[in-house]
DNA sequence: TAGGCCATCTGGTCCT
DNA sequence: AGGACCAGATGGCCTA
């Protein structure tokens, strides 16, 4: 793991460049098995961490106080390989995640530059993409579409597909248009935050 | 050097 | 019961 050993890791370990799992084969407590003797490691096989999160009151449901833990009625042995399948678990979790983050980074134009959107520019600038493509489309319904019995507003879910039909005629008819808007609005953005 | 961002570990809780 | 999800904690890397 490129986490908590000190010095163990001297770059940055990513997605691509997966390290083999240690050795599960440890009378190790979970959490100092790939801890490699940190001592992040230390602390939070004591007891600090435990009645940290029971003051946070985070959720806190049946397990009670929340020091209890689910017993698995096995061995420090399996616990601990449970606790690597489940980290290679999350791991993966994460690594969907990132592509996920990834391909909407792909999916906003942006301003182009060196550095990679970080995670929650790529939310702040998708949440105005759809505004400003929102705007566009609605702006559009005016003349596309027939006043709705609602008296303006948003459009009903029966007018989507003709909106988007329509989004997509007035795109092949004024081209870049949109995109100039949508950039307005980004760069609306950009001088506000 | 401080602060931002990130990857990872971890344990509690939720869901199937 | 076990996997998914979540959030706190931690340490590394990078930049101003």
């Amino acid at each position: 793991m490129k986490s908590k050993g000190k010095a163990l890791r001297p770059s940055r370990r990513t997605w691509s460049d997966p390290e083999p799992e240690p050795e599960p084969d440890t009378e190790a407590e979970p959490g100092s098995s790939e801890q490699e003797g940190s001592e992040a490691s230390v602390r939070i096989g004591g007891s600090w961490r435990g009645s940290l999160r029971s003051g946070a009151g985070k959720r806190q449901g049946a397990a009670g106080g929340g020091r209890r833990r689910r017993q698995h009625g096995s061995g420090a042995k399996e616990r601990s390989v449970r606790r690597l399948e489940s980290n290679e678990r999350e791991r993966q979790r994460m690594h969907k995640l990132n592509n996920a983050f990834q391909a909407l980074r792909e999916a906003i134009p942006h301003v182009k530059t060196d550095k990679k959107l970080s995670k929650i520019e790529t939310l702040t600038l998708a949440k105005n993409y759809i505004k400003a493509l929102t705007t566009i489309i609605l702006d559009m319904s005016g003349a596309c579409l027939p006043a709705s019995g609602g008296g303006g507003g948003v459009p009903s879910e029966a007018s989507a597909a003709k909106l988007l039909q329509c989004y997509q005629q007035h795109l092949e008819e004024e081209g870049e248009e949109g995109l100039a808007q949508y950039l307005h609005h980004v760069h609306s953005f950009t001088q506000h935050s």
